[in-house]
DNA sequence: GCAATGACTGGAG
DNA sequence: CCTCCAGCCATTG
């Protein structure tokens, strides 16, 4: 592995979302420049629980809002405790008010 | 190096 | 509104 990988690097944004706000896994596909692996952020997240610092998979959700994740994380019922512990209000398995709550890395961090 | 996989996405039925 | 299909790209065996 070459200094960062893919992986590193969505970790690394990540880890810059701040508390109470949540992104897609397109958003950060997007901010790294591949806007079309959106899928390899969230299989980057399938090895989450194997690095450290621990990265808040349960701030990434869907285009939608939904807690497409959730399953992946010890108790399904896990993810939404965490968001809701922060702020953020999650109902039916998704995030209640996602357009205000979503944070775009492209638009914060640029 | 090829084939399979995946916590996605958007459009079509 | 819900379901299915094909495209997308990096990692792994």
């Amino acid at each position: 592995m070459d200094k960062e990988s893919f992986y590193e690097k969505v970790y690394d944004v990540v880890r810059q979302i701040p508390t109470g706000r949540v992104t897609s896994y397109g958003a950060i596909a997007e901010y790294l420049g591949t806007k079309g692996s959106s899928r390899m952020v969230g299989y980057a997240m399938g090895a989450c629980g194997n690095i450290y610092p621990a990265v808040p998979a349960h701030r990434v959700v869907n285009s939608a809002g939904l807690l497409t994740g959730k399953f992946h994380f010890p108790s399904p019922d896990l993810m939404q405790q965490m968001l809701e512990s922060e702020g953020v209000e999650v109902e039916n398995d998704k995030v209640v008010n996602f357009k205000k709550v979503f944070w775009r890395p492209i638009s914060e961090l640029n």
